[in-house]
DNA sequence: GAACAAAGTTGACACTGTCAAGATTGGGTC
DNA sequence: GACCCAATCTTGACAGTGTCAACTTTGTTC
């Protein structure tokens, strides 16, 4: 690899590095094919030859965003310990729902270019996955199981979105905290409610 | 009024309408100091004289909308038919949800764009007071309507992303009501559940 | 009628995305 | 080892944007 600015080798990966770094400083707005070629140290529009498009660069950025959030949910998904088989599968669903909130609490800019503009297949894939361990588990009637992905991802999301620009911006983290318990609460509550579960539902905060 | 392009009297107004048209038609990137203008029939940033910046329009616009989604709410919620008193204020508030799917889907750029940079306060407090109806009625426990507004904006806001750029994008007309069917109901079912409504909550439909 | 403030216009500047054409480089072939 | 080529990056240009400053027009008020 020479110091000629030339076959820079890596551009295509430097340039959605610097995309993260300057939606995570400026927001969704700070993305530019030319703010970033300078950000880079490249010469502006040196990007067209790994994006046809403004549009395409900002759908690379945010499937790489979408696979840092997959990844994040699954690492807690991996610390749920063993239990009771249905408790287990509850909490598995609510800590996977509270991973979610707190990447868009914590990095809003990355969060809405991401969820504005791609696909939200795979999270819905990973979500289906939990609702069929809490069918197999007894929790959830298959009845039920019909579309219940709706009603759980778009609680989860609803509620990131009151976080990052609505009413609930200015929380303080312990309250926002309790209001995501109530939801995941209500949530399995909503799962739960047609079997009559055993278990109270602050088990699985 | 004379016909000389000064003092055109209606100016902010017009530049509103315009860009709700723009909105309508070519999305929120539509919208633009300029193309506006244009699109008007008045020269480049006269729009600066009711507007301190593209941010303050487009705050303006959204507020616009926001009376818009509310009012059609509004219209919905009256249209409901006396009855039991419980089963009423359930259908009041599976109603709203449902027209505020429903807008989402029949006007997706304006409804980005109002979600996208302004608060939902107005809506929140609107389905705050459906809810202390559902209290009052004795379908909603009062423990249990302890920020109860979130989990149910959420889930109805959730639902409106994935039928406008999520997976449920290209549903059909009749898929994606009975999908809402099902949401609105798993709400209701979260409601109801502490208490064991007697009626079915297919009646809500 | 003169003065004044509000409303619209004109011109300029820096910035953006994008296209076209040229310069530079590394890898493969004879 | 020299040569060509395709990939990569640069330079230059164009239209479009938001925004500031200075100017012009207009309706109102004393």
């Amino acid at each position: 690899m020479s110091d000629s600015t030339y076959h820079h080798g890596h551009l295509r990966e430097a340039l959605l590095d610097a995309a993260v770094a300057a939606v995570h400083e400026e927001g969704p707005s700070g993305l530019g094919i030319r703010s970033l070629a300078r950000r880079v140290g490249v010469s502006h529009n040196a990007a067209y030859r790994h994006f046809a498009d403004l549009d395409d660069l900002v759908t690379a950025v945010s499937e790489r965003v979408m696979e840092q959030l997959l990844s994040a949910m699954q690492a807690r998904l991996d610390e749920v310990p063993a239990s009771e088989p249905t408790l287990r599968a509850r909490r598995r669903l609510a800590v996977t729902g509270r991973a979610y909130v707190e990447y868009a609490v914590s990095e809003p800019g990355l969060f809405r270019l991401a969820l504005g503009s791609l696909s939200v297949s795979e999270p819905l894939r990973l979500l289906g996955r939990l609702l069929d361990e809490l069918v197999e588990v007894g929790f959830l009637e298959s009845e039920a199981r019909v579309d219940s992905e709706l009603t759980c991802w778009s609680a989860v999301h609803g509620f990131s979105i009151l976080c990052i620009d609505g009413p609930l911006r200015h929380l303080a983290p312990a309250e926002r905290a309790a209001a995501l318990n109530r939801v995941l609460v209500a949530i399995d509550r909503s799962y739960g409610a047609t079997t009559g579960s055993p278990t109270s539902p602050s088990d699985i905060t």
